[in-house]
DNA sequence: GTCTATAGGTTGATAGAC
DNA sequence: GTCTATCAACCTATAGAC
């Protein structure tokens, strides 16, 4: 980055603006819902503009995808490097929360919104595992129960269900994360159901 | 109900097979992914002979939330009758978790699939307060902080995010309902964050 | 890099025969 | 109740001028 300083403009800067308005209209109205024009017109430009910066519409949210996926993945980075300890998964639920930005949020929302667009651009990149699969495969032993993995999961589900809990009020992203640490504080202290073991 | 038994056919029982299939078409592609061909071709028909049962395609789905808010419409009744005792969050969620049942799961994973379309539809209801605002109204007192209200608004959306916590797994409507248990009894012991009282 | 113009296909919805 | 035929509107994407 910072290559020869100066005063580039419009190369890299259009193609985030572009994705920036895409992240906005593609988690209000969705992926399908939303089409190239409307991004065009909030953009205050034509279709034909896009079509320079990205191939295909799909190009579009497969790289706000993208961007997620690296989060996990630097998180997946950071558990590998640590002890094996009983307290792993709180340890790494709560290095999780204390990375969140907006930014993050907003790709959370994003995320969120548009639940078949992701699923069928993940099913297409072949087998490797999602974000929180890779994970968990860290944290939990191998053998671990189906209740414990849920539970491992649901640990991670906390903050989008929040997120989704703080629509159409004015909750701040300090509050939010408040109200996450100590519930998945609570959820991982109480533990997933007892072993059938049948 | 059970008017004049008989053979009836054809006739309401059209119409809920159209519901059936749109349901598991929105859910799978969302509402905006999903034409009338398709519904119609899944169906083994053709798009015309949808017009006959519904309007337009909004209706559809509008049909399908009217399902949904019913849910909580009993639910709300129940609460309602309640001694305002300080377990009554607990024993509310306990009952919801209670009466889930597949399809109610089915409906769950069709609302979450849908987020957009759902905000669309619903604010143009009118201006009444959505399921889970009307149900806290009764539960919390009215000058609860926003902290409090987050809480209890995330331990209705545990199942949701159990439900999306368990994709691409083979669990068990019951083991889901076991995890939920657990965890909605740990997220209402521990309570919301301590009043900041600034 | 951005524009106009347009190709080529799909969509939601309607008309009218049976 | 369901069909065929059709429409106008919209969609993604491309071609080519500037």
């Amino acid at each position: 980055m910072t290559q020869t300083g100066g005063e580039r403009r419009s190369g890299e800067d259009t193609r985030n603006e572009i994705r920036r308005i895409a992240l906005k209209l593609f988690t209000e109205r969705g992926f399908e819902g939303t089409s190239i024009k409307d991004i065009a017109d909030a953009l205050g430009t034509t279709k034909s503009a896009l079509y320079y910066h990205f191939p295909n519409k799909e190009a579009i949210i497969a790289s706000l995808l993208t961007d997620r996926q690296a989060d996990f993945e630097e998180l997946r980075a950071w558990v590998e490097g640590q002890p094996r300890t009983a307290d792993l998964l709180e340890r790494t639920a709560m290095r999780w929360l204390d990375a969140v930005t907006d930014e993050k949020i907003d790709g959370m929302r994003f995320a969120m919104a548009n639940g078949p667009a992701m699923k069928r651009l993940g099913s297409q990149g072949g087998s490797r595992r999602s974000g929180i699969d890779a994970l968990l495969d860290l944290i939990l032993p191998a053998d671990a129960p189906l209740e414990a993995r849920l539970h491992a999961r649901l640990v991670f589900e906390t903050l989008p269900a929040l997120i989704s809990a703080a629509r159409d009020t004015d909750a701040t992203t300090r509050q939010l994360i408040d109200v996450a640490r100590r519930a998945v504080h609570a959820l991982i202290t109480a533990g997933p159901p007892a072993d059938p073991t049948p």
